[in-house]
DNA sequence: ATGGCTGAAGCATTCAGA
């Protein structure tokens, strides 16, 4: 089974690059975010047409997530528990059957947090630790799960071309680092560095001052993957060249393919 | 040292992104 997430910067605007993608890429699932559009003006058909089921959560010009699945979407379901107020639809999370059993997948938008020192810093750890207590929860059930999106976090230096740039970042802030590291300690595998070492592998890079032919990225999109879905774990991918098309999303996918025999 | 670009909303310019 292979399991993608792609922040796609706007559906309506990149949807030739995503569907295209799909047909070249082939996954079984895909958590997309930033579809900056509301459910109804979700391009639902052009991607039931290419053999998907559809579960969005979408919003106004901002943020919006959906899980896209070859496989039946038992349950989906918006927004993180005790998020009820939150207007921003940053996270969808649905349970999706195979014949190979079930395997539960979020797809999560977090906040950006910029300018660090203001409520929308504050605004990120406080989603952070209502993702942590979440995905607590979800553990204890002890299923193959995968929490899959924009985290908006780089792990480590290794995960910035020119980390020194973003020290004042606020997806770079001690802060922000040690919540994601709380998250993976609960019990999470970050799926690409099971498989990859080192510097120069990257999710994102800015539209400005060419950063993308700089190589000038980081990797801020990840798939952290529950010990019954790690131990699936076969092998992960970036589609690097997705970024380098015309009126590119400024994120690539990352893909893992996961031992399941699906349909 | 700074900004650079892109998308949405909407028609000039602002907000947000990262």
């Amino acid at each position: 089974m292979r399991i993608a997430s792609w922040n796609v910067n706007s559906i309506k605007a990149h949807l030739g690059a995503v569907t295209s993608w799909l047909k070249e890429r082939e996954p079984d699932v895909v958590c997309l975010q930033e579809l900056k559009c509301v459910d109804e003006a979700f391009p639902r058909t052009e991607i039931e047409d290419l053999g998907y089921n559809v579960a969005v959560h979408g919003q106004k010009t901002y943020n919006g997530v959906a899980i896209l699945s070859k496989n039946p979407i038992d349950e989906a379901k918006p927004r993180l528990p005790g998020d009820e107020d939150d207007a921003h639809a940053r996270y969808i999370e649905a349970t999706i059957s195979t014949t190979d059993g079930a395997v539960r997948v979020a797809s999560i938008y977090l906040p950006n947090g910029n300018p660090i020192g203001t409520d929308k810093f504050k605004y990120k750890l406080a989603w952070m630790d209502r993702l942590a207590a979440h995905a607590r929860e979800l553990l204890a059930q002890e299923e193959p799960l995968v929490l899959a999106g924009d985290f908006n976090v780089i792990p480590t230096p290794l995960d910035a071309e020119f980390p020194d740039k973003w020290t004042d970042d606020a997806l770079f802030q001690p802060e922000s680092r040690a919540k994601l590291r709380e998250l993976v300690s609960l019990g999470f595998t970050d799926a690409l560095r099971a498989v990859h070492d080192g510097k120069g592998l990257y999710t994102f890079w800015d539209y400005q001052a060419g950063a993308f032919q700089k190589n000038n990225g980081i990797r801020i999109d990840h798939l952290l993957l529950s010990p019954k879905a790690a131990d699936r774990l076969q092998s992960v991918g970036i589609d690097k060249k997705v970024r380098a098309a015309e009126k590119p999303s400024d994120h690539v996918p990352i893909f893992a393919d996961l031992r399941f025999a699906t349909r």
